[in-house]
DNA sequence: CGGGCCACTTACCGGTCGGTAAGTGTCAAG
DNA sequence: CTTGACACTTACCGACCGGTAAGTGGCCCG
C-alpha cells in the first residue's frame, strides 16, 4: 500500500518537529519535504497546530499498540513491565524521533495551552503504575512512591535517548557505540532493581 | 550591588531561552522584559546566537563552582559524588531554568553548529567520570560502563526536573508536592545503588 | 569648554512567518 | 456534457523576525 499524501506529510511533520521543535519548523518546510506548497499542508490540516497535535495523537496511538502486544505476549507481570518499558529504547529512527518529540513536548507545554497533549501522558503514566501495582512488592506503597520509582526508569530512557547525537559528538561513532551496548544491559538491570525487585 | 543592564539582559534571556527555546524568543522579547529595545540588547550582545552563547558559559561557570564547593566541603569521594549530583536537583527555579536550557541544548545541537556547548559538556562528563573513578568499585571498569551509570542517575535528575510543570498540571499541586518529596530520596537511594555501591 | 566614549533610541531593511482568497486541473457521478 | 468535490496551485496579506544605520543625550577626561 502506497503512503497517502496526508501520511507523508504526518511523518516529515514528526521527523522535523522532533529535530527542530514547533516554532523551528515552519509548515513550508513540511511541505517542502514531500514536494508540495505549503497551502496543499493547509489543505490537510486547516492549521499548523492541528497538524502537530495529530503528530502527538499518533505517538500515543503507537504506545497503546506497543502496550497491548506486551500484555498479550506475555502474562507475567514483571515481565510485561520490563518489555513495554525496553521497548521505548530508541532503535530505530522512528523511535528516536518519538523519544525526541516528546521530549520536547514535557519542555513546551508548560506556555502552550495544550491540555490534550497532558491528557495523553497521563494516561501513559496511568498504565504504568497499573502495571507495576500488578507485582506484588509495590501493592501496599502509596501512588507517588510508585510514580517516583518509574519516574526515575523513564529518565533513565528518555534522557539518554534524547543524548544520542550530543554524545556521538562527544564520543565519535565507536566509543558511542561501545556505550550504546552496555547502556542496555544496565537499563534492564536498573528496572529490575528500581521496579521489579527493589529490595534484592 | 545593583545588577548591570547586561547581567539582568543575560538573566531574562536565560529564563525565556529555557521557557521557549531558541527559536520560540526573539531578542525583542528579551530586551521588553527588561524595558529597553531590542537594539540596546544588540548593543551588549551583537547578535543572538552571541547572547545564547554567553548565557550557556555563565550556566557552565555555576557547574564547576558548585563543583568546587563539593569538593572542598568534604574529602571522602562518595559523598563528593553524591553532593554533586544532589546538587543538580532543581530546588530553585534558578535551578529549574539551568535544567530545561541543558534540556533544550541536547535535543538541538544535532542540528545547532555548536560545538562549544558539545565542549562544556564533555568537561561536564569528563568531571564525572573522575569523580567516580575515585570510587575503588570503579577502579577497573571500562569507560562505558562508568558512562552508562553516570548518565542513568543523569537521566533520572534531568527528565523529572523538566517534567515539573507537566506533573503538575496532570497531578495538581498537592500531590505534585507529595511526589517531590519522596523523589528526593529515591534519588539518593538510586544513586548510591547504581554509582556508589552497585554490588549492595 | 570641547571631544569622545557609552548606553540607548528611532527608523528602516530584506526576509520569513501562518494564514486567506481565488483560482486550476482531474475525475467520477448524474 | 455538465456539475461538483477533491487535491492542489499562485498570489497575496499583515505581523514579526534578526540585523544595520544613524542619531541622541549624559558623563568623564583633558
Amino acid at each position: 500500500m502506497t503512503q497517502t499524501t496526508r501520511d507523508q506529510l504526518l511523518e516529515a511533520a514528526a521527523a522535523l518537529f522532533a529535530e527542530r521543535g514547533f516554532y523551528g519548523v515552519s509548515i513550508a518546510n513540511i511541505a517542502d519535504e514531500v514536494g508540495l506548497t505549503k497551502q496543499a499542508l493547509l489543505h490537510h490540516f486547516t492549521t499548523k497546530e492541528k497538524l502537530y497535535g495529530e503528530v502527538l495523537q499518533s505517538i500515543s496511538r503507537d504506545f497503546e499498540r506497543v502496550r497491548n502486544e506486551v500484555m498479550a505476549a506475555s502474562s507475567d507481570p514483571a515481565d510485561q513491565l520490563l518489555q513495554f518499558l525496553m521497548a521505548k529504547v530508541s532503535k530505530t529512527e522512528h523511535d528516536a524521533i518519538r523519544s525526541r518529540l516528546l521530549m520536547r513536548e514535557l519542555l513546551d507545554n508548560k506556555r502552550r495551552a495544550d491540555t490534550a497533549s497532558v491528557w495523553y501522558l497521563k494516561a501513559f503514566l496511568d498504565d504504568l503504575v497499573a502495571m507495576v501495582r500488578a507485582l506484588p512488592v509495590w501493592r501496599d506503597t502509596v501512588d507517588a512512591e510508585v510514580l517516583a520509582a518509574i519516574y526515575q526508569a523513564l529518565g533513565a530512557i528518555n534522557y539518554y535517548a534524547v543524548s544520542e547525537p550530543t554524545l556521538r559528538g562527544i564520543f565519535g561513532d565507536a566509543r558511542y557505540k561501545a556505550l550504546d551496548k552496555v547502556y542496555d544491559e544496565r537499563l534492564e538491570w536498573l528496572i529490575q532493581r528500581v521496579l521489579i525487585d527493589p529490595s534484592g
